[in-house]
DNA sequence: TTATATGCAAACGTTTTGCTAGATT
DNA sequence: AATCTAGCAAAACGTTTGCATATAA
């Protein structure tokens, strides 16, 4: 049998501890571009005490839960931002001296609508079930050309 | 003064070792995404002992050299491939369960006239010099699909 | 009450580096 | 001969994991 109420919503997606609030609110606060480390640096700032393992665990458990979104930016670490609507529609191009990382949205609307158009038939050519893309420039940046 | 004669073309990009053209070699029989560490099975499985510093040293070499490009491909480690313009034409699904990668290439016009565009307004907007881009996407290939 | 999360330290895989000996031009 | 490269081992780096303790639900 079955306990005694169903619990409405809660609890389905895991346990709201301080230090997991104080992570998410990070980016609530900050929406880009975050490493690891710079969210440890950050809740340590906001005077939640942690270690770099409950990050770690922290921002798998959010991606997972599609609250954050993780990347590979080119070499160093991954990183993480919100995954909400207005993050999901913008791309990066990266530095390839300062690692500097600039967001733009100005072609989205057409990035999307060929983006789109590939996914579908990708997954018709090849079975694959495709869930996210990625579209990266690299080079160099204003400050970085002298 | 210069030296006796000018050296033809040769000795501007470095030595050519048998270990780098061993490696080189690899990514000419077999152009798609290498791991450091497939590199380096194959060079010795082809009869060359080296150890993996010289893979590392060597592939940093051939991506300055314009001879490979390297990509990180999501969770794992860097991944190479040739740089010849077949190889720069085509882009890449990566499968999140098993990590296979499949390279397509059925866009790829529609793709680089909109990347093209967006590279120059880019340039135009930011003051960015760009000189490469990727476009990747995740998802879940049709063998993990059960 | 009990499953879930934390903290710490140690393990992990990949990549880089310092140094000496060796090879290329 | 002079400079660049290989090899090795150790260190660095970002990330993951085991285990005991603490805590949210």
């Amino acid at each position: 049998m079955s306990s005694g109420r169903k619990a409405k919503e809660s609890g389905r997606i895991g346990r709201w501890t301080p230090q997991r609030l104080a992570i998410l609110n990070v980016f609530l606060q900050n929406a880009c571009h975050l490493s690891a480390e710079d969210v440890y640096l950050r809740v340590r700032n906001n005077g939640t005490v942690l270690g770099m393992a409950t990050i770690y665990r922290n921002l798998e458990f959010l991606c997972s839960n599609r609250l954050l979104r993780r990347y590979s930016s080119g070499n160093a670490g991954a990183k993480y931002e919100l995954n909400d609507d207005e993050a999901a529609h913008h791309h990066h191009m990266v530095c390839r001296i300062c690692g500097n990382l600039i967001d733009y949205s100005e072609f989205v609307k057409r990035e999307l609508s060929l983006i789109d158009e590939i996914e579908k038939e990708l997954e018709k050519n090849y079975g694959f079930k495709i869930s996210s893309h990625q579209l990266e420039f690299r080079g160099v940046c204003g400050d970085c050309r002298e």
